[in-house]
DNA sequence: AACAATTTGATAATCATTATCATATATTCA
DNA sequence: TGAATATATGATAATGATTATCAAATTGTT
């Protein structure tokens, strides 16, 4: 098994871009949280602090590389995530109340289900479907107490 | 059977907000277009031109007031469109090459499914669902040929 | 080591969106 | 109907997030 750094880094290359110590540090920041990231709370949570306009020029090579991929929040926030191809494919949990994504897969089966039901769908209307992506809306369990 | 201003007008005036000129304008672009718009898009479209400054306005007005719902796509525009009460439930399909979103609906068997499915796997993290989205990616068939 | 390519960080510029405010329009009620 | 009151409009300024610029630093290569 062959870590996500070990994996980033090869991509990256073939790509002509260098895997450098900020670069390192937002991917760190971005394995280490259950759901997708803002630039202000990676800026926040990384050590030592990254200037936000190294952030922002790093977050956008890492999406133009398909190393991240950008998600956006009820709250009008962007918010970046690895990839599929380096954190699995999985989908989102949002919670109406706090706001707070937390990533969700399902179960093999489900998955199954839900794939070709988006197949037959896009089928009807006259699209070669490449992908989907299920949004949960709900009550997280500290809301709803 | 009664109209979507007619409903549109009730909603605002039980919330003490008018349903004017320029709101009806907004409402009925949205109405007459198969996706979300952008509020480009919306200034483009409509006649006689109603300023950026309305615009923005009017389309938070209306989304703070549960009438529209903003989405945002691959390209990293805001898109607004008709609440599901409004329109009915439906889903997206996203064109990968193109970045146009059109509506979808699901039948009923597979809404059914997928809406079970939302809910165990959402259970399993606790959470109390109050909806879901389903984001399909894909080709269009202008960008298959 | 010398050279070439890429990255960094400070700063300025841009773009979408929101706020301000005087004027206009609609609603209420005496 | 006609004040009086409330809300909406549109021009403009202000804000905030993001992107561009560029000299200095770092990394990779001959």
């Amino acid at each position: 098994m062959v870590g996500l750094h070990a994996k980033v880094e090869k991509s990256l290359r073939s790509q002509g871009v260098r895997y450098t110590t900020n670069r390192r540090a937002l991917i760190e920041a971005l394995e280490n949280t259950p759901g997708p990231l803002t630039v202000e709370e990676i800026y926040r949570v990384t050590e030592p602090r990254i200037p936000y306009s190294s952030i922002y020029r790093d977050v956008r090579v890492l999406t133009d590389t398909q190393v991240l991929t950008l998600h956006h929040s009820a709250d009008r926030s962007n918010r970046f995530e690895l990839a599929e191809w380096l954190s699995g494919h999985h989908h989102h949990l949002v919670c109406v109340a706090c706001m707070a994504i937390s990533d969700i897969s399902l179960a093999p089966a489900a998955e199954g289900r839900l794939s070709r039901l988006a197949d037959s769908a896009a089928a009807g209307a006259g699209y070669r479907v490449t992908g989907h992506s299920l949004e949960i809306e709900g009550l997280c369990p500290d809301c709803d107490s």
